[in-house]
RNA sequence: GCCGGGGUGGCGGAACUGGUAGACGCGCCGGACUCAAAAUCCGGUUUGGGCAACCAAGUGAGGGUUCGAUUCCCUCCCCCGGCACCA
């Protein structure tokens, strides 16, 4: 075995192509099983053919299977383990099945810990990365991981965000960029704002430090626009878990109402309101705002009370964004309203639980039916009105708690005696042009900014007599300047002159750049898409996105179910509306795998629990992690670390190789004859024709890995018993075997590669088809009938399968063994399940024991 | 609070459409091989009773539907996840 240092030879970028290559010898020699030898021996041969190089010119079906690319760090962990033997397994089980698969992986190699890492360790953020890059490349090669390393994304480099920043640019002139002030989450550990989604009981999703709130400058883009295609769009993805759907559903949060417009009793124009709950509009007592509302910044500035409450209400934003076990309190702004039925005068407050953020930032606040409403009228003496009957309610005590449920309208002028629903639609015809129905999400829009210099520049320009001017395609990409100094405080982009100072592109005159970068989440969302116009330099997809998207599987953890998830759809719908792709949906088929656990948790450095996978593969080798993972937990389900298990699955391909290499040496000649099988024979025959079929449908279908091994491991456990008695038999033991290692490919494929080839195969296991069972062997003449007496079992028969019901009756009245449940009981009646059971129902006493 | 998912041997898990509960693996117990150990192979392993054939109980708890329920329905307990002054 030798050690070369060889260039990759169709790797496109020159720093990533230096690979070790592992040059040995054919390992299909009988002795110990030698998984480093294999292995190495396994994956040269693949490079050689380049299995996994996907072209569009190849005539049979494209198949996409995608994982989600990592962030750099330089080590896998054993959840990227998991992530990729699924997609692993998923991608070799099509390509077997003849497809033309596309496997590719990348790199989502923004983000802060790079520019940690710098200011720690004075390395600069992109030679970091690179290293790691490396490293993580070399630990994925030796998992066997089949990908397609052309194609290979670095979010990082130019040749990549030179067509993002050139999106942001097109989404900008389609009015779906936008920069505002705006009142944002401020991460005071990573210095930057976050996201709502990335917002977690008040915390920051990567640092954990309270989220402040500030009001800055940010890029927005309109993710709001597509807000209802965005729901509507779930229900064409069968193929996505309920759970990743309801999650969306929740977040995008649909809530349709009417916005009702209440005219001030000074006349000075009108509140408008947002209320889902227009039915109870004549239990309304008073109106409330939030204290960020416009109206309550004039109130504010004549009344001293309200310039107190709204102070204090800042207060608690900034300390306390978390605290959420919040009293409701408020103070009345000195504003009258009008009725708009009754014209009774209402009074205006301000109320802590109004928040700007959702709806108009004012509510019509009716206390007998809702429960916040209901808590501050409480507290502040104001009237409560039931207008509502519900049934059952009369015993309710109305000063407890609101009555939310919808009912009989009553007490409500015309609006009396009508469901809540026909008193919804009344009251807007009622109100004229005061009334409107309107739809309002909870999801709000994408705030892309971050205040941090490893990052995709945004390639916006501010000129003082131009004002914001995009970066012109022709002089994109903006690159990242490298070589910078870290102050550890602030972007080093803010005061780096050479990169903020430029010339105004439509006048020339001296401006200066955005010197934000994107979240990067941006970068992740078109990834996808990307993989498939890899190389092309002038556009940002071409003719060969239609050829693979959408991506057939994609395969990832929850934790992306609406961050991720959501923003790579409404990318993938703007990409579709500028004619970059035709499908809706980006990804048809999600499978989102659950964690890896160790001591019952998630395995992390704080616990010390964490197993380094490049440990366990240097010592079971690739196959025996990749089989542990695939057979300890169906994929969705967290899976329990056990060595233990390791082993188990370690031993079983020693036992594998071991049956293999003894049968080898066995004689045996020509195909097989199923009428030479002897009886045991027989039954091997079918069991290993069963287990073809079942392995299918596991893999498949269902995606249940755990139970595909389960399968193939009874049937390897028959084989091992088997003791053949005739010529045929020996054939069929060695056919067993030639099945066995093509079923197992997508899961140990360097083991089964080898195996292969010690049984005498032809060519690479890795472009042989998948086994197709042979419905003769799959065909019974008697199976074993169970037999119930009033449901319980009582034992079973072996029937011919065209055995009638009468004859099976009347056998097992005549079995002592089976009678003897029966005699001395009237027999009522029999339940007969061709195939699987027969139950004798039968009434009065029946001897027992 | 609202919305989901789940609770099965000592452990990970299986049972796909209401039809043999515990597949497969781990662990444990016994045996073979060995001077011995490891490795390997064979047998056993839900619980209780019995020498045994066998009998009884058993899928978080209680009830229901059914010839038959881990699976369907109702009530409750516990665990996990998502959302949460969202009007």
């Amino acid at each position: 075995m030798s050690l070369r240092l060889s260039a990759c030879p169709y790797t496109a970028d020159r720093r990533s192509c230096i690979m070790l290559s592992i040059m040995s010898a054919d390992p299909s020699t009988p002795d110990a099983y030698d998984p480093g030898n294999i292995e190495a021996w396994a994956q040269s041969r693949w490079r050689e053919a380049r299995v996994f190089e996907a072209h569009e010119s190849d005539p049979r079906p494209p198949y996409y299977v995608l994982s989600m690319f990592p962030y750099p760090s330089g080590r896998l962990h054993m959840g990227h383990v998991r992530n990729y033997t699924i997609g692993d397994v998923i991608a070799r089980y099509h390509r077997m099945q003849g497809k033309s698969v596309l496997q590719p992986m990348g790199f989502d190699a923004f983000g802060l810990p790079a520019e940690n890492a710098a200011i720690q360790n004075q390395v600069s953020p992109a030679r970091w990365t690179e290293a790691n890059i490396a490293a993580m490349k070399v630990q994925l090669d030796r998992l066997g991981f089949g990908y397609d390393w052309r194609r290979e994304i670095v979010t990082c480099r130019p040749g990549y965000y030179r067509f993002e920043q050139w999106l942001f640019t097109e989404l900008y002139r389609m009015g779906l960029a936008y920069r505002e002030r705006a009142w944002v989450n401020w991460d005071p550990v990573d210095q930057t704002v976050l996201a709502n989604e990335q917002v977690i009981d008040g915390r920051g999703w990567r640092s954990g430090a309270p989220v402040e709130r500030r009001e800055i400058e940010q890029w927005f883009v309109r993710i709001t626009a597509y807000a209802e295609e965005l729901l509507e769009g779930l229900d064409a993805l069968p193929d996505w878990p309920e759970e990743v759907k309801r999650m969306q559903r929740n977040w995008i949060g649909r809530s349709s109402g009417v916005e009702i417009d209440f005219e001030r009793c000074d006349g000075a124009g009108a509140i408008r309101v947002f209320t889902t709950r227009a039915d109870t509009l004549y239990g309304v007592s008073y109106l409330a705002l939030a204290p960020e509302h416009p109206l309550v910044r004039e109130c504010a500035r004549e009344d001293a009370g309200v310039r107190a409450f709204v102070d204090s209400m800042r207060q608690r934003e900034t300390r306390e964004a978390a605290l959420e076990t919040q009293e409701k309190r408020g103070v009345p702004t000195g504003l009258q309203v009008r009725h708009p039925l009754t014209g009774e005068s209402l009074p205006v407050w301000v109320a802590s639980f109004v928040v700007m953020s959702y709806g108009t930032g004012a509510i019509m606040a009716v206390p007998a039916h809702d429960q916040r409403d209901h808590e501050f009228a409480n507290r502040y003496g104001l009237p409560i009105r039931p207008v509502i009957r519900v049934p059952h309610g009369e015993g309710r005590d109305p000063s407890g708690t609101a009555v939310t449920e919808e009912g009989i309208v009553v007490d409500s002028g015309s609006l009396s005696g009508l469901s809540s629903e026909e008193a919804r639609v009344r009251a807007v015809s009622l109100l004229g042009r005061q009334a409107r129905e309107v739809v309002h999400y909870r999801l709000r829009d994408w705030g892309v900014s971050r205040q941090r210099y490893w990052g995709c520049p945004i390639p916006m320009i501010y000129c003082i007599d131009c004002g914001v001017v995009p970066v012109p395609a022709r002089d994109l990409p903006v690159v990242l300047p490298e070589g910078v100094q870290f102050t550890g405080v602030n972007s080093p982009l803010l005061t780096l002159k050479s990169f903020r100072e430029t010339a105004c592109p439509r006048c020339g005159k001296p401006a200066h750049r955005e010197t934000d970068t994107f979240d990067t989440f941006f970068e992740s969302s078109w990834y996808y898409a990307r993989f498939a116009s890899f190389d092309s330099l002038e556009t940002i997809l071409d003719d060969r996105a239609h050829h693979w998207l959408p991506v057939n599987q994609y395969i990832g953890g929850v934790e992306h179910a609406v961050l991720h998830l959501l923003y790579a759809r409404f990318f993938h719908k703007v990409l579709r509306d500028m004619g970059w792709v035709r499908s809706d949906e980006p990804f048809t088929r999600l499978l989102s795998q659950g964690m890896v656990l160790k001591d019952g948790a998630k395995m992390s450095k704080s616990k010390g629990n964490v197993v380094d996978p490049e440990a366990i593969v240097a010592r079971y080798g690739a196959d025996t992690a990749r089989l542990f993972m695939m057979f300890a937990a169906p994929p969705e389900q967290s899976l329990e670390w056990s060595e233990q298990g390791v082993e188990g699955a370690q031993r079983f391909i020693k036992r594998l190789w071991r049956l293999v290499h003894e049968r080898v040496t066995e004689p045996c000649e020509g195909p097989l004859d199923p009428e030479a099988l002897s009886g045991s024979g027989k039954a091997l025959w079918r069991l290993l024709h069963e287990t073809v079929a079942g392995v299918e449908t596991d893999i498949g279908n269902r995606q249940t890995f755990n139970t595909a091994i389960a399968k193939v491991m009874e049937c390897l456990n028959a084989l091992a018993r088997f003791e053949p008695e005739e010529p045929a038999d020996r054939v069929l033991a060695k056919d067993v075997l030639i099945t066995i290692v093509h079923l197992l490919h997508p899961i140990i494929p360097h083991v089964t590669e080898s195996l292969w080839r010690s049984l005498g195969g032809e060519g690479l296991l890795a472009s042989r088809p998948w086994p197709v069972p042979d419905p003769a062997a799959l065909a019974r003449e008697e199976v074993e009938l169970v037999v119930q007496v009033n449901g319980r079992r009582r034992g079973s028969l072996r029937v011919r399968v065209e055995e009638e019901e009468p004859a099976i009756r009347s056998r097992i009245l005549a079995d002592p063994a089976l009678a003897r449940f029966i005699d001395g009981a009237r027999v009522e009646r029999w339940v007969f399940v061709p195939g699987r059971l027969i139950n004798v129902v039968t009434r009065g006493e029946r001897p027992s024991g």
